[in-house]
RNA sequence: GGUCCUGUGGUGCAGUUUGGAGUGCACGCCGCCCUGUCAAGGCGGAGGUCGCGGGUUCAAAUCCCGUCAGGACCGCCA
């Protein structure tokens, strides 16, 4: 078949007038009067261009049609504006159907928002709105930029395997039985890490992939089973090479989407990022810092405010915006978070030109106390001030929680924040028998300060900070990674304080530990969350939206109906029994 | 594992608080009219398991319990 089309729909100007042109789409919107003219507004993925028909003719809403005719100007005084299009139309039109449809199963233009389900369900219809295809296409730009920035920096792209071994620790895995050996399991990787290092060891020097990565854990606006990261490992190198390699493809990225190229990329600590915004992704498109008020409440008489930890956030306006409903919902959520409560006070103005606190605390807090509320926080007339005391861990939590519900802008505004934080805890805390758990993964670098520490035990493990670092944008984690421990005496340390001993160890990571005997080069590496980045350059609150096909947050797929039982030859050819339903 | 929101013709909503006939709005759909519209316009029409199941009641879209689906979040995501 000779190609239906000369030009896309979206794509003719005024330069193209005179010309006969083909053109092939689907019916967008018509405009019918009479048998004599109509106007048909065909859409591809370019934009609309307005064919006027005037003989007779069915075409309904979302016909494909070929439209044969010239480029005209329009008539005076029905130019549109608002159309690229919009100088010219095609005229003469002869129209070829080339494909019937029923009527749509929701409208296509984005002036409502169609239920999940049904979105899901009719994807390949739900993909030809014009906001879909902007998604689809800036991800494969992304994808791109991405690929060439690793490429001139001296990245070799490698692919590893989708079927790998179960390893413990981590997400969850997904498990794909295996029909050679049954009641054996094959894991989909939750990433490609153990292999980058590998590769490391196996004298790549610098790897990359943008691979698919799966975790079977609960579903959220961020988080699909499946996700696409830029993976990337580098070798006799350390944090700071890691920074400035990953932020260039970053930039890139950003460049190619946007047209704009984003300054440096600032760096805080974790504990800094905790002790200010009580996350360890904040979001600092906005203030509202937490305030530290624990030494001001030191000699209280009251026993809420003796706790190990005191801080607050200060509201603007507050006082007045939020009325006692809204302070008692903030209240319960702050306990579904975790806290004892929500101290909260209003600010208003006094005779004497300075402001007090106004709330049912008052009373158990001295004039020092209160002053100090005010001033710390910098409550101004009007504000409402926010306190929670309770542990230094919850305060921080429970506040930062509060700041974002209470301050976060919209995904679309403030710019993009981009931020490295370091110095994550090697530790998260400790179990019952007094074991540290890792907070990353086991081989990541402890931090060179702080190896002394590891001698202590207790509760000094938990100071210990790691070479491990996370890149956030605008309150979302993009990406973590770090520098790998690459020497045997460390890694042995670890996996001792762990509780790994040295069989376990041979049983879960045995391959690896193999390999670092055979000469490993010092390493670090980094993965960027792929749709989550392009989720932001695009504007959007949900990675659904630049995914083409993603999966439901309970994980089915409406379109497909997947996940779906499969029959019992199916089953026993791999060795496998479906337990009836828990009760 | 938990919390919260939503579910009403094809689509988006109102109606649910305070029970009283499937009532309403916008878009879409079907038919007719219409030669310059562009979210075209006019007239007429069709279209409903009020997610599903149970309960309370003389009577349930509305109240109660359960359940399913979608969404947001906490836990989880080394």
């Amino acid at each position: 078949m000779t190609n239906l089309r000369t030009d896309y729909c979206g794509e003719l100007r005024t330069a193209d007038i005179d010309r006969t042109v083909s053109v092939c789409g689907w019916v967008d919107r018509r405009r019918e009067h009479g048998e004599h003219l109509a106007f048909i507004d065909l859409r591809d993925h370019t934009g609309v261009i307005q064919c006027v028909v005037d003989e007779k003719h069915d075409l309904r809403s979302e016909y494909v049609v070929r439209i044969t005719g010239s480029v005209r100007p329009r008539l005076e005084g029905t130019v549109n504006t608002s159309l690229a299009t919009g100088e010219i139309e095609v005229g003469d039109c002869e129209v070829e159907v080339l494909s019937v449809s029923e009527p749509p199963p929701f409208p296509l233009h984005d002036r409502v928002d169609v239920d999940e389900n049904i979105r899901l369900r009719y994807r390949y219809v739900d993909l030809r709105r014009a906001k879909m295809q902007r998604g689809l296409r800036l991800r494969a730009k992304v994808n791109r930029a991405v690929r060439l920035a690793m490429d001139r920096q001296g990245f070799v792209e490698i692919e590893t395997p989708m079927l790998v071994a179960s390893t413990p620790e981590g997400a969850r895995d997904f498990v794909v039985p295996s029909r050679l050996n049954p009641g054996s399991f094959y894991a989909l990787p939750q990433s490609p890490q153990l292999f980058k290092q590998l590769c490391m060891v196996g004298g790549v020097d610098r790897y990359y992939q943008i691979a698919r990565c799966l975790r079977d854990e609960d579903l959220r606006a961020d988080r699909q089973f499946e996700f696409m990261q830029l993976d990337a490992e580098m070798s006799f190198v350390g944090q700071d090479e890691v920074f400035a390699c990953i932020g260039e493809a970053v930039k890139d990225a950003v460049e190619a989407a946007t047209g704009e190229r984003p300054g440096p990329i600032a760096t805080m600590t974790w504990l800094d990022a905790q002790e200010r915004y009580g996350s360890d992704k904040p979001d600092v498109r906005f203030g509202m810092e937490l305030t530290e008020l624990t030494d001001a409440f030191a000699h209280t008489e009251s026993k809420v405010f003796t706790v190990p930890c005191i801080k607050g956030i200060n509201l603007e306006g507050g006082a007045d915006s939020l009325g006692r409903n809204a302070i008692d919902e903030l209240t319960d959520k702050c306990k579904r978070w975790g806290a004892k409560g929500l101290a909260w006070f209003r600010v208003r103005a006094g005779g004497n030109g300075a402001v007090a606190l106004e709330g049912a605390l008052t009373k158990f807090m001295s004039d020092a106390e209160q002053a100090a509320v005010v001033d710390r926080l910098g409550c101004a007339d009007g504000d409402l001030a926010l306190i929670i005391a309770d542990t230094r861990r919850t305060a921080n939590h429970v506040l930062g929680l509060l700041r974002l519900e209470l301050g976060r802008p919209p995904v679309n505004e403030g710019g993009l924040n981009f931020l490295w934080i370091t110095e994550f805890p090697l530790f998260e805390a400790l179990d019952e028998a007094g074991s540290p758990i890792p907070a990353h993964h086991p081989f990541t670098m402890p931090h060179p300060d702080d190896v002394h520490l590891l001698d202590e035990g207790g509760n000094a493990l938990l100071d210990v900070r790691s070479l491990a670092y996370d890149l956030v944008l605008n309150g979302w984690e993009l990406g973590s990674g770090s520098v790998r421990i690459h020497r045997g005496d460390i890694q042995s340390r670890v996996f001792g304080l762990l509780g790994i001993g040295p069989e376990e160890a041979e049983a879960k990571f045995g391959f690896l530990l193999d390999a670092f005997r055979y000469g490993a080069p010092p390493h670090a590496g980094f993965a960027v969350g792929l749709d989550r980045l392009v989720a932001l350059l695009a504007g959007e609150e949900n990675i659904r939206e630049v995914i083409a096909f993603p999966k439901t947050q309970s994980g089915g797929d409406p379109l497909t109906n997947a996940p779906s039982p499969i029959d019992d030859r199916h089953l026993e050819e791999l060795g496998l029994r479906v337990l009836p339903p828990a009760t």
